[in-house]
DNA sequence: TTGCTTGTTCTCATAATGTTCTCATTATAG
DNA sequence: CTATAATGAGAACATTATGAGAACAAGCAA
């Protein structure tokens, strides 16, 4: 519970709001009302919550706008900014114990959080070849046109929703939306039927 | 990019209905109008969700083509969506357009990021059935003991890692690795040259 | 065109939130 | 012990946010 800011300035419970508010934004991105603030201590009244506020804007760590709801403001950057980077350790399978390949390098998740992606549960087995397995989420990016290769989510006579591999002829005529399933076949369409809704641009499962 | 020192430029009801509106778009491929946005946020007042959408114009959010049926434009996404979640469209490849899932709108991944846990990349074939490919990024919640069935990071005489479905024998005398894969076979060791590392609790790939 | 739908502008009410108090209780220093 | 600071509950009030719906204008389709 001990964190890297050492404030004698502020009383334990004073503390306990700041470290509150600073969560409270970095999980919900917006700043709590006082109703939260008392629940987040927990005490039962607004206007205690509301003095322990003020304390913090007198003592320099925040700023509200006053009367308006969610107004509180942090003066000081977030400690608890939220993670989207894990420490990669290394291949596996090799033949070296993971321990051995000390956290020299991370993954970062942030490009799946952009502003035009999505996900999506995929239903069914027809990308089952390319490790994309029934109940899978995958994200994609909200795109009108593709590549040929790319994994595409296509829109088929603005009614059927499908994840397909995506192809196009020679002249531009057609568009070939491939399964990865070896029992099943490609489906060729005229292209004016087939409209590409967005780009698949990574894939999750949780176990 | 979002910093923790702002104040909300929007209201709880006004977030809810940009998210409202970028969600339909993204399902149905047209921007609503305000009857739906009323429903959309459970509300029954067409007046109400103008307000609504009015002020998002106010705040740059979107545009509208004033008058006009469906004249509702995105100018940029917004910025009120932590960096571990994602919006969650539904299921894809039914015979419908994506369908938004009932009770369930977003998918949050902040528990990938958890202090014990890290990624491993995956290194050669042998879960291909389960959907893990070479190449593919596992994380790993870094524990000692695992189930009957989990899919487990073990050392091998202190030596090989690998990454197999764990099974223990009757009597816990020995330890039986599960590759997922039709051409490998299991492996069968004294329980005192296995240790587990970690077990799977997820597994991502990027395109 | 005609008739219906949709967007826009209002007014009127109510709920939710922030703010300011008073009063009581607990902890702590001296 | 007493004095003081810190704490908690909750009432009372002001302001902000929200909701319903009427009335009219503008778009849209048959």
């Amino acid at each position: 519970m001990r964190t890297s800011n050492f404030t004698p300035d502020l009383t334990d419970n004073q503390r306990k709001v700041l470290d509150f508010i600073q969560r409270f934004i970095a999980i919900y991105t917006v700043p709590p009302k006082l109703q939260e603030v008392a629940e987040g201590i927990g005490i039962s009244s607004r206007g205690v919550a509301h003095r322990y506020v003020q304390a913090l804007v007198e003592a320099g760590y925040i700023e509200t706008d006053s009367g308006k709801h969610r107004g509180i403001r942090l003066l000081k950057s977030n400690p608890y900014r939220p993670e989207s980077r894990l420490p990669l350790l290394g291949e596996i399978a090799a033949g070296k114990p993971i321990e051995a390949i000390p956290g020299q390098d991370e993954i970062d998740l942030s490009e799946f959080f952009g502003h035009n992606n999505f996900a999506v549960q995929v239903k069914g087995d027809s990308m089952i070849d390319a490790g994309i397995l029934d109940g899978d989420t995958v994200i994609i990016e909200f795109r009108e046109t593709a590549d040929d290769g790319d994994i595409v989510v296509a829109l088929i006579d603005e009614n059927e929703t499908t994840l397909k591999r995506f192809k196009r002829s020679q002249r531009g005529k057609y568009i070939k939306l491939i399964p990865e399933n070896s029992e099943m076949e490609p489906m060729v369409y005229e292209a004016e039927r087939v409209r590409i809704q967005g780009v698949l641009i990574g894939q999750l499962r949780k176990y």
